[in-house]
DNA sequence: CGGTATCCGCGACGATACTG
DNA sequence: CAGTATCGTCGCGGATACCG
């Protein structure tokens, strides 16, 4: 593979996991199936529109899957597709370098 | 290790890498020591200032080394350090993601 | 050669109000 | 409950000029 391919290939997973609050949102989502307001009460630092967003982009990069149920009042459940869980070992990695990173710099 | 720690882990390895130049830059360096002036010709689409700020970012993050060489024309020598190399575990598992994600993008 | 300094646009992100 | 719509802010990154 060329440099053009490695560097291209890095960034097109930067694109998927690199939004501000993509890693947490995949982190909640490891545990299993949320409800959007679960998700909120979880991360209560996100907006609405920033969840909303963020949840369309992976849903649209096949990172998750997003199931409404037709009811009132409105139920939505978002999970990690079968392709969204290939995704662990990428942030089992970056998980794993941080960790030791953050120890090096508090040393 | 708690979801907390997981979740800053990881955004602690976006911090380091996750410039919009920083992938570009770290897979040069691969390669070997570059100066200044080549790693520019090399990216030819990054500006001066941008190649200087995150050469300097990563400097602090102890990813790369800086060896100026006190002479007349400046000679500034750019290499990864030790803890730097220990990324490529990272970009690598990345990249072969992105990569994956690319083709299925374009079946 | 290898940088700084300065200015500025634009898009990411946030706050708030409203809705099916 | 799970969103839109609208408006406002902020800082990343780009353009250009200058410097030791």
């Amino acid at each position: 593979m060329g440099d053009q391919d490695f560097k291209n290939s890095v960034e097109a997973t930067l694109k998927v996991i690199g939004g501000k609050w993509k890693p947490m949102i995949l982190c909640h989502l490891q545990e299993g199936t949320k409800r959007f307001g679960e998700l909120k009460r979880e991360m209560p630092e996100i907006t609405e529109k920033m969840l909303t967003e963020q949840l369309r982009e992976l849903e649209q990069d096949g990172i998750i899957h997003r199931k409404a149920y037709i009811q009132v009042p409105p139920k939505v459940e978002y999970s990690l597709t079968e392709y969204g869980k290939t995704l662990r070992e990428v942030l089992d990695v970056m998980s794993r370098w941080g960790s030791k990173h953050r120890m090096r710099r508090t040393e």
